[in-house]
DNA sequence: AAATACCGACCGACTGGTCAGTATTATAAG
DNA sequence: CTTATAATACTGACCAGTCGGTCGGTATTT
């Protein structure tokens, strides 16, 4: 292998023991020497790949986003199904994916208190609004999808909508890691029923009305 | 004023002082010099009034989730009304509290993350647990007051939808605090609607259709 | 004059980051 | 293939700085 893919694959070795540990110790409580011992190398190696613990956070910040985020979209592309059928797949596509995360789910709550104060607070805090945005756009255009098909009702709101159902995802997962009693599955599945529900286009009038009759 | 009045008072100062430069700092960056001097008081004495940094910590995540707390029922006596109009009160209520706590926001990141790490976490997660089990009480007694008048369906799930909606409540604040041009009023209004619409006993949309016949 | 409240210099523990030196690998020459 | 040499990778003892918490002594109240 080359040395450059050697080196990568170190940095990455790196980066993933530092996960490990960030997410036993919190940011703060994990020190360099132990990533080091995790990953298995010298400290001082370690500062060979990245520049310093901070930009090491942040690097697994990038990594988890990233990984996570490509496994978010499974489930949005089954072709031609209802709109309801889209968001329900992916709400459970989510609620599993996060629910197999437990070991990294403290890391989570981590980015967010970075985002919050801290140096770092402005990178963090682009990659959150990035991710999120496109994440709403995701949900926002299957609900305009579900408009354009007659499946919803004409006058929602899909900016709103997808913004609250993202954040409910979000939220119903972090009760779920609070509360290990609390029927993830169950409560999404209910709730977003409801929501749909609520967006369905008028089932009892017909939306073509011609009976005949003219008011 | 009694001694006792004064050491409890001067207590509290200490943890207004310390709820500050936590929000500004956090937990770890803030040092326990700051925030004596914050509070006006020399660092021994402070130690005087609690017993270490974290016991500090603690108190200060006390004293928001009570008067957080107290706030956030704000809204839910208006006698007689609709439950839906109790909801939606509610619903601009903690929207109201929340945008007037800007500066105290960071500190929720941190109390999270410090319920998901560190010694802190059993103390953190109970009083969180206790607090939004307390809240989803509220919220499902709402749906389940509705559901007894006939105004929402008989098949609606309390539990789910209160746990949901609290959770999107609380997701929209979130998303609020990291994005300044998002309208979280409209928003919420707007989702909640959805939601009371998919609840509603008759699927039948307009509220005042009127037109003098019947279906 | 006793008791209580207050203070900040000091201590030990710990940490992020550095660097002088060692081990390993790649390259060149014989 | 062997040896010599340059280059790269690796290491952990060490440094400078920080911080939580203590304590002997001073000021204030009772």
């Amino acid at each position: 292998m080359s040395s450059e893919g050697r080196k990568f694959q170190k940095r990455q070795r790196i980066i993933e023991a530092a996960a490990r540990v960030f997410a036993r110790k919190g940011f703060f409580n994990a020190s360099v020497a132990e990533i080091a011992a995790e990953a298995g190398v010298g400290k001082g190696t370690l500062y060979e790949y990245v520049a310093s613990k901070s930009d090491l956070f942040f690097a697994v910040f990038e990594w988890i986003a990233e990984t996570s985020w490509t496994r978010a979209r499974i489930g949005v592309d089954s072709l031609g199904a209802p709109a309801s059928e889209k968001l329900r797949a992916m709400g459970r596509s989510l609620v599993e994916q996060w629910s197999g995360m437990d070991d990294y789910y403290g890391l989570v709550m981590e980015f967010w208190s970075a985002s919050s104060s801290s140096e770092l607070r402005d990178r963090f805090k682009g990659v959150f609004q990035e991710m999120y945005s496109s994440f709403r756009g995701i949900v926002s255009g299957l609900v305009r999808e579900g408009m354009a098909r007659g499946e919803f009702r004409g006058d929602a709101d899909p900016e709103a909508v997808a913004a609250a159902l993202v954040g409910t995802w979000d939220a119903l997962i972090l009760q779920a890691w609070f509360d290990e009693t609390f029927d993830l599955e169950t409560t999404t599945e209910r709730f977003l029923s409801v929501v749909l529900q609520g967006l369905a286009a008028r089932p009892d009038p017909p939306p073509e009305p011609s009976d005949g009759r003219k008011p």
